[in-house]
DNA sequence: GCCTGCTGTGTGAGCGCTAACATCAGCGCA
DNA sequence: TGCGCTGATGTTAGCGCTCACACAGCAGGC
């Protein structure tokens, strides 16, 4: 009888008004108060009569006004997200996760982009969830300044702290944070180059003002200290397959310039895949093979990965579980606000992918 | 005095309660209205009283509850986005440029992204948005059934209906439209191979089910078709890089098993970048040269194809503008709900991107 | 018989805002 | 002088919900 026939109807049945939690009670016969506590399902409401409100609710088509719940109770059933790029890989399936998982636990998302991250535009990102009282606040914060800024930030809303967890960013803050192990990342793939019999592994950095990029430098210097290898002078990128163009163009200048007495690069590991398909490109142009002449190795994989010339090793990181626990970790925050059990560092583990893009180093030419 | 020092604090200074329109009103010595009337922008306040009004706001670091004025106006400053795989390059883009878009203009966004598009994936995804009394609704639905389910739909939120803009859909639903003009980017792709002395030009096209694969699907038949050249039988793929390798071997096998009466392909356009990038590995395994032995061109103009091997040439799709021009369609349409003016469609041009990928045929081997 | 304690339900107030109406001063004009 | 009009402001009544409390009914203990 109900929700029959093609038209979908959403909200309202006829033309009038949505009905209201007094049309609701009217119908089952009970106090307004009774639907509400089997809306919110309280105890102490017979069977019976839970039964019947039930079906009062499904023949009129009740739905809760969000607004009131939320004006009254100070808080809205919404999670406030706040995101830097969401056209970069990372950031981008992180989101989607983050959704996912925020709609099965019964919570919205409301998003916030911003443009370039600085205090005042952190604030005002904030600002404007708070102003939506949302529950709680999932900041997507890569860069250090996010950090510092989120630090300054004292996230009050109308119910005074709101709970807030970082992604991506480091412990150093006030606020927990949900994060791939990057530095591990970094180890795992300097290892295996180091494993396939490359005397030292180079490397690619992103901007430095990047957590992630910092902390990749820091693992793949630690997996070289440890193995006592050479540490050479890391190059810089910014992400972009251009970057990684010209990367690739200087440690090609290396290759040619080498001697005995300045060996030549064998291996390089790339701080994202963007920028290893660039240094791809650059060392094609310039008849150097990869992974003949020189192994490299990315982090991300990206889904265009597998299918790069040749198909790239890299570390994959599981961004949809980073989205899973920082929602369950936002979650028990706003359950239990002042609980001091709740974790300060959530770490998902990297895993090294390997494909053809990395090879024992070739030992004819220079020593 | 206020907002100085390291701490920005955000709704409220001190411990208490943030304050409420009332507060405001006592401390400027006005009704609670005034107060409101100047929030909204009403005319007849004297400007002294607008001033004191004002400074009383500030002193108070007042902001208005929303959920209170969402409660009386039955609408909130909220936007929804419907959207399929915000991992997409495409979805993505767009969604930034909305969420962009969207809080200039003083609305906050509220995303759902749905796993799978069907009736009922839509109806719940809309009935989530209404339920948070959202002004507006884009639906970014690339796909048949999306356009499909939205037209069973009867959007209604507690104001009766709600204005809704798809983005990507086509033309055939009650719905405005805004979209990138696929058509003409087919079109743009089929004839710049034609115009390099290609005899025809082959397809691989995205999923049967997708509008956007469609619409390239019909522009580089018309293309082919006015220039009187032969209509080749379209591979399809599913937009992944795998599935444009597997298309890769398939051409490769005819290249090869080509003859004076069977003529090897020379030119394809493959109907998205990262099944092009599957493509070019699966030639180049097979020492087929691009775009010595065949051109290969792609579509949408990801970040990576300009670094591809070789450089790709692409159809570039400003989806910021697809962003922006939604927007304000949506915008027009909940200021002027009955207006008869808006626009049912608008389409934004793609631009032709020419690379190394493209070039015209080798005449030397077979014919 | 009465008190106590529990369960199930109803009543009333009020969250912070906007919309509609009410009020009131000041002005022009017959 | 009185009338109506306008501009600036105040007053009142909700929007639809949850919370705190009231209260009835019934069991069990003494």
């Amino acid at each position: 009888m109900f929700a029959s026939g093609k038209v979908v109807s959403v909200v309202a049945t006829d033309g009038s008004r949505p009905a209201t939690m007094a049309d609701v009670a009217r119908l089952a016969g009970v106090s307004h108060q009774t639907v509400s506590r089997v809306l919110n399902e309280h105890a102490n409401v017979r069977p019976a009569t839970r039964e019947r409100v039930l079906n009062a609710i499904r023949q009129l088509d009740y739905r809760r006004n969000m607004a009131a719940r939320t004006l009254v109770t100070r808080r809205s059933q919404m999670l406030g997200v706040v995101t830097f790029d969401t056209t970069l890989y990372g950031p981008a399936s992180t989101l989607f996760g983050l959704e996912q998982a925020a709609r099965e636990i019964g919570y919205a998302v409301s998003i916030v982009s911003v443009r370039r991250i600085d205090r005042q535009a952190m604030a005002e990102a904030v600002t404007a969830l708070a102003d939506q009282a949302v529950a709680g606040i999932i900041v997507i914060a890569p860069q250090r300044i996010a950090v510092e800024a989120l630090n300054d930030l004292r996230v009050r809303g109308a119910r005074g702290r709101i709970p807030l967890v970082a992604v991506e960013g480091d412990h150093s803050g006030k606020y927990p944070v949900v994060a791939v192990d990057q530095n591990a990342g970094a180890r795992l793939v300097t290892n295996h180059l180091l494993d396939l019999g490359h005397t030292t592994v180079w490397h690619v950095a992103g901007p430095p003002d990047w957590l992630e990029a910092q902390a990749r430098v820091t693992g793949w210097e630690a997996a070289l200290a440890e193995r006592g290898a050479p540490v050479p002078e890391p190059l810089t990128g910014d992400w972009s397959p251009a970057s990684g163009y010209r990367a690739g163009e200087e440690l090609a200048a290396r290759l040619a310039a080498s001697s005995p007495g300045v060996p030549a690069p064998t291996a390089v590991f790339v701080a994202n895949d963007q920028m290893a398909l660039g240094m791809l490109r650059a060392f094609h142009e310039r008849g150097i093979r990869v992974p003949e002449d020189i192994s490299v190795a990315g982090f991300d994989d990206i889904p265009e990965a597998a299918y790069l010339i040749p198909p790239l090793t890299t570390i994959r990181q599981d961004f949809g579980e980073v989205g899973r626990r920082s929602m369950s970790l936002l979650l028990s925050m706003i359950d239990a606000p002042e609980a001091a059990d709740v974790p300060q560092r959530v770490v998902v583990p990297p895993r090294l992918v390997i494909r053809d893009s990395t090879a024992p180093p070739h030992r004819s030419d220079h020593q």
